[in-house]
DNA sequence: ATGCTGCTTTGCATTGCTGCAAAGGCGAGG
DNA sequence: CCTCGCCTTTGCAGCAATGCAAAGCAGCAT
């Protein structure tokens, strides 16, 4: 029930630390008059004299004491939760992504796990129903720009595709028109993305999936050609063939100010890192 | 460190109690509006977000869950210190009179410490030197007004005086004029007051002293007559003779508003007490 | 689909608080 | 004895904080 000021409370604690309303107004920059008539509205409120006024300074009474230990207390908790805030980098980083990326962020996450033991990462595959901005998650890697207004998208690269098939594959069709080959694609939405739609006119498709990573092991696999992120290319060779359009890779975030200081510190590395990938 | 604002603090605690800026500010009396701007501060001040904003409500980052902790704790600080200061009535009353007032004031702190036993009083003999506004005493009984302006003058009742003298006295000096009789005086400044001025046409002086309980014993061992208060006749016969002025019993005190409740609570009992004590 | 409810945020007029300068007091030192 | 320094308090001008009203938005029931 007690309605009183705490930013009063700690006028009287700094009061009963520096003896004085004008020292102690000094020390917080504050003007000993605030302090004097901030004082008083606290009295008031308490219903107490909390100090007494002499001209060497103010001495507090059993009840400014007892307020005074009250605010001490506050202040240490409120130092040691400084630090824990500031300090140490700790809590949890949620991230979320299409299951392509999966692959390619498991080695970025298991670096800052190791140079981060305090935090962890919790990665949600599939965002299509996550909202960021009221924090279901902090970060996403995504290709598509959906425009929110609140939500930050920051191109890490583009990712470059390539035409590509499993040697067993091209064990069997090898000299054939790519025409003739079998192909693998993907479910909308995942058709409508530049490099697949780039490929409409050739072969008959043999499997069609919603899993990024499923149609990946389905190539990898020999089920069919397809296009494939130059970053995935290992076991796979290229096919020759017309440029594939790029898609650009964003980050996706709240505005740097609402990001927890550990979401920042991976954010860095994805930043640092991810470009590099990308381009080699 | 950490110059954050604590009544802020406070806000957040409340949001995380309601779960949504209106309901919370509802709760306080302050507007949603207020406390977006004031948390928005906030997050400023500490570097981090602390609550996120959705069309349902609030809810808060762990940042902001470590500071509500803080606060919450606070809060219960504060409840309970709250209580100690509104309920009991506790800590000590600092009284200050001239000799001459504790035999008279004894029973009353009596009955004071048995009413309140969480309660002490401390008294301060002699109060001349005493500073009341300063806290280094709380209640003080005087006879004269000394006009501080920051202090209150309660009159509890006039103090009346008769020529007295112990039963040994009379026995050796009755029959004769109270010119011969020997007298007990009193030595500056308490011979200023009215009822001994109004002696000075009597007899010889054969005792003065400074301390108006040395008076009292003197006249009761039958040194000489005295002018004494009523209240203080026992074992003491009255003479006749021309009736004395009466001195007002101030009860001095700072300010109604400036007085713990214990002190309170004390000047209760004895504007209660003393005028029918003074007036039986 | 559409209206409705509750949420947060923004713009604006007002209130309240703040800082500065001056006044009043008390104690120390020359 | 007087002056100086430090303390608190008060009056006044300026500014930041507040509340209200309106807008924007998401979810839900109709």
């Amino acid at each position: 029930m007690p309605d009183w000021s705490w930013a009063d409370l700690r006028l009287l604690m700094e009061v009963s630390r520096h003896g004085s309303l004008s020292r102690a107004g000094e020390a917080i920059g504050k003007s000993a008059s605030t302090l004097s008539r901030r004082l008083d509205r606290l009295e008031a409120q308490v219903g107490q004299p909390l100090l007494l006024r002499t001209p060497e300074g103010c001495t507090l009474t059993d009840a400014g004491r007892e307020l005074a230990a009250v605010a001490q207390d506050t202040d240490r908790a409120l130092r040691r939760a400084h630090d824990r805030l500031e300090q140490q980098l700790s809590g949890q980083v949620q991230l979320s992504c299409g299951d392509g990326f999966v692959a390619f962020l498991t080695p970025l996450i298991a670096r800052f796990c190791e140079a981060h033991p305090e935090c962890s990462v919790g990665l949600q595959v599939d965002d299509s129903f996550l909202h960021i901005e009221r924090g279901e998650a902090d970060l996403a890697l995504r290709t598509l720009h959906r425009g929110e207004a609140s939500l930050v998208y920051r191109e890490l690269g583009v990712i470059r595709y390539s035409l590509a098939a499993a040697p067993s594959l091209i064990a069997r069709f090898q000299g054939q028109p790519l025409e003739r080959w079998p192909r693998v694609g993907l479910l909308p939405p995942l058709d409508g993305l530049g490099p697949q739609r780039a490929l409409s006119g050739l072969g008959p498709v043999v499997v069609r999936s919603n899993s990024f990573s499923a149609h990946l092991d389905a190539v990898r696999a020999g089920v069919g050609l397809g296009a494939v992120p130059l970053v995935t290319m290992e076991g796979l060779h290229p096919l020759p063939g017309p440029p594939l359009p790029t898609e650009p890779l964003y980050l996706v975030s709240r505005r740097r100010s609402e990001l927890a200081p550990q979401v920042r510190a991976f954010v860095a590395l994805l930043v640092a890192e991810i470009p590099a990938l990308l381009a080699g």
